[in-house]
DNA sequence: CCAAAAGTGTTGTTGTTACACCCATGC
DNA sequence: GCATGGGTGTAACAACAACACTTTTGG
């Protein structure tokens, strides 16, 4: 007779052109690994599938509905939950972090966001998850637009440069990427502008969310490599 | 209490030049579906790990070993399976079906290589299963060498290309196409030739593994796109 | 008038595609 | 000598990378 256990852990990542990108993160409550900081997640109910399990347990423990979410990978080792056998299939979220209040609720202690560069120790192999996760993202941007998730509704064209630039970590040439990405016609230019410190006041841009989902659809047929 | 089992599944790719790509498929011995065509695949053990217990049911129940596996997806919709709840995380597999000589086990009437166009009706969700599976193989060629697992150990140069052709199902002009492979040095002309049928005998290749698996590391630098 | 950030084109280089004829063999 | 599959190069075109000065604003 089995006695695995399913479980569901969720990795959401925040992007702010000040900070930089970041990972939600709890800290646990009960034993083991108490008051480590892990991923948001928790046991599937008999009932519910694998997706509504992730949205259930970021609702309880971090009081943020996450729309944009997407399978990451199975984590399976026998020996990765000290005390007994589970299986956790691990999901990925893209969120403006601006758009959520995050606050504890009954299952964690404490919610925050931590900049992927300066992560606390994690529980669990929950390391190993988030280290997965960032490359499965690095990968993505690589042939797929993203942005429309992570960008507030209307920016300024240096915002999506930087996110580039933070999640590539590397420079990229602000005349090639603009002329590329106009390219695709996914982007629309505003007639406002803003100015957010010194310097010349930016125009805004926004997706042209039609044509974005059409060509995310299509998948690798989108070539961005940077 | 949670009563979920943990499940795994292989999709295990075949290829031959004659016959194009195929999937290993066994027929069921029990209820539900008895009789029906489905994956190999069943319950994890407590003590093993995913991958082992994939490796585990394909022994026992088709009775090959298979060593290149690669984690697919995991499905775990509430009614996928009619009697309990089954999360069932699937695996690809790419093989040399001349290796092995397959052979129904304890656990399974019969065993058999299905060409990818000519599937019967499968138990369970593992049409979908197929369906993803052939996808995710089609994306892969795409930035990834792919051909090692599949072909054998010398081959003409022929028959990548008929891999390639029948994967992306479409035409692909010879001389571009050789002259890109050959581009990343991970090919190694062998002074013998063959002959299989009429015409001009073809000269023998073989993969450089060292330099097939440093460009498989990499990738999606690898850009392959045909 | 200086500092800060935004905006904008051209050119050389590289990679991609399209395309057709000759070669070696068996029958 | 003909049918079969193998082998090979070039030229036009498209995509990519490198590169620096001007504009608009606030202080």
């Amino acid at each position: 007779m089995q006695s695995i256990k399913v479980s569901v852990d969720a990795v959401v990542f925040g992007y702010d052109p000040e900070e930089g990108v970041s990972v939600l993160l709890i800290t646990r409550k009960y034993e083991p690994f108490q008051k480590f900081w892990a991923l948001p997640g928790g046991l599937v109910k008999d009932e519910e599938s694998l997706e509504a399990a992730v949205k259930r347990e970021l609702k309880e423990e971090a009081g943020i509905d996450v729309t944009y979410l997407e399978q990451l990978y199975t984590f399976g080792k026998p020996e990765r939950d000290p005390r007994n056998r589970v299986v956790s299939v691990a999901y990925y979220g893209l969120v403006r972090p601006k758009d959520y209040h995050i606050s504890a609720q009954t299952d964690a202690d404490d919610v925050a966001w931590f900049n992927i560069k300066k992560l606390p120790r994690l529980a669990f192999d929950h390391k190993n998850i988030v280290e997965i996760a960032i490359k499965r993202l690095r990968g993505k941007i690589a042939y797929e637009p993203i942005g429309f998730e992570l960008l507030d509704k209307k920016f300024p064209f240096s915002d999506l440069e930087k996110l580039y630039q933070v999640l590539l970590d590397r420079d990229v040439d602000r005349r090639n990427f603009k002329k590329k990405i106009m390219s695709y016609g996914f982007l629309e230019e505003l007639p406002e502008s803003i100015q957010r410190s010194a310097g010349r006041p930016a125009k805004l841009f926004q997706f042209n969310k039609k044509k974005y989902f059409e060509l995310q659809e299509r998948g690798y047929n989108f070539d961005l490599f940077i």
